[in-house]
DNA sequence: AACTATTCATAACC
DNA sequence: TGGTTATGAATAGTT
């Protein structure tokens, strides 16, 4: 289709070369635009000349990503760089940490033992002996510095009640007797007034059955491992 | 260029259309082909009929892989961020369950125990209770089957033994007494004649310390976290 | 899938 | 590069 008929070699002569790259560069693209408007067809064209110049068409309805994303799929070529896998690889390298994890936890909780020989859960044992321990004392030395803490604030409600009273009978000359509770043992029931509710109630020990469902353990995000 | 010129425009008849994609689509890659050639350029078509049916070609020299790292350089595009920024979610998300994972962990053993108020301490301290019950139940459990297991172990043993001890006896005529342990409680020292060694100090409860750095517990790989 | 009349792409030239 | 044209290639419609 030319002058003449020629051989599909390299065209040595550069400027030719040229030449003809571009003009048959923009035949190619009329080519790929009129195949994606007659034929209703996603295509992607990527050109580079030999001096690198480079040249796309892509078909309007999509984009050379989302054409790339489908080749990936159909040609099961994965077409990312060593990053991707090294990703791919770190994420299973997590995902078998997180089963790890998990495991220990399970057996922290008396589940799956079946796997552990005599040392193991002597060790197992012994370490949940030891944490038991330190969980108890933690737990005695919250509830005391909490109960301080809350003595601590009902002596201040009452010095603040004391002196509001006090104000009042000062300025208004209405003295209010018999309204404030004196007993510094009472300390639950001051607080409640001072916080103006039942709020002391989650601090009473209440004898319930262990409710593990509202706590934390063992209620982790399973979906990813 | 054919009986009749065309308007460029979707065919509608989908038997024509596909029938035109197929014929413009080999015409299409040879001209990429013949570009490739003679301007020694490198070329990557991929086409997806109406149908989804997938085509490529691309030039020899190099691959599709190339093409689009190239394409990503020379365009500024980053044809995997949105991959990437899913994996990388996917990974942090794993890193953070990892953490939290972590964290129960060592709560479990008795750290960390700051931010747990009196609720919290009290589940964990329950179900440290829980579970220590099992594990020491599932330990004696492991401790009384490996005892009987060594003790039948022992019994064939001793049997095996004795016919040994027979049989000679019968073909050589020359009894050999005095060498067969017969009390049947001395089961460790028959193991230990059994097989050979002194394998059975495995099963001699030590009164050592806890040794946690030899047990799995708490000992993770923490590098990725 | 093969044929062919026709249009189209383009090699050589400017 | 851009335009012109003779020529071969591609292909639409048909079988």
């Amino acid at each position: 289709m030319g002058r003449g008929k020629i051989e599909i070699k390299k065209i040595e002569n550069p400027t030719n070369r040229q030449v003809t790259y571009s003009k048959r560069r923009t035949g190619i693209m009329k080519k790929a635009k009129e195949l994606t408007v007659l034929c209703d067809a996603d295509v992607s064209l990527i050109m580079f000349s030999s001096t690198n110049k480079f040249s796309e068409y892509c078909s309007p309805s999509t984009d050379t990503k989302k054409i790339f994303d489908r080749y990936q799929q159909v040609s099961g070529i994965n077409l990312w760089s060593a990053q991707y896998e090294r990703m791919q690889n770190t994420l299973n390298h997590l995902k078998e940490i997180n089963r790890n994890l998990r495991k220990e936890i399970r057996q922290r909780m008396g589940e799956e033992l079946d796997g552990l020989d005599f040392y193991e859960l002597r060790g197992l044992e012994q370490n949940l002996d030891e944490a038991l321990k330190v969980v108890r004392h933690r737990k005695y030395h919250v509830i005391t510095t909490q109960t301080d803490t809350y003595k601590k604030k009902l002596k201040n409600s009452h010095e603040a009640h004391r002196n509001l009273l006090h104000e009042l009978q000062m300025k208004e000359e209405h003295p209010v007797y018999g309204f404030v509770d004196n007993d510094p043992t009472n300390y639950e029931a001051g607080l409640a007034l001072a916080n103006g509710g039942s709020h002391m109630y989650a601090f009473r020990v209440q004898p319930t059955q262990p409710n593990l469902h509202g706590m934390r353990y063992g209620s982790h995000d399973l979906r990813l491992a």
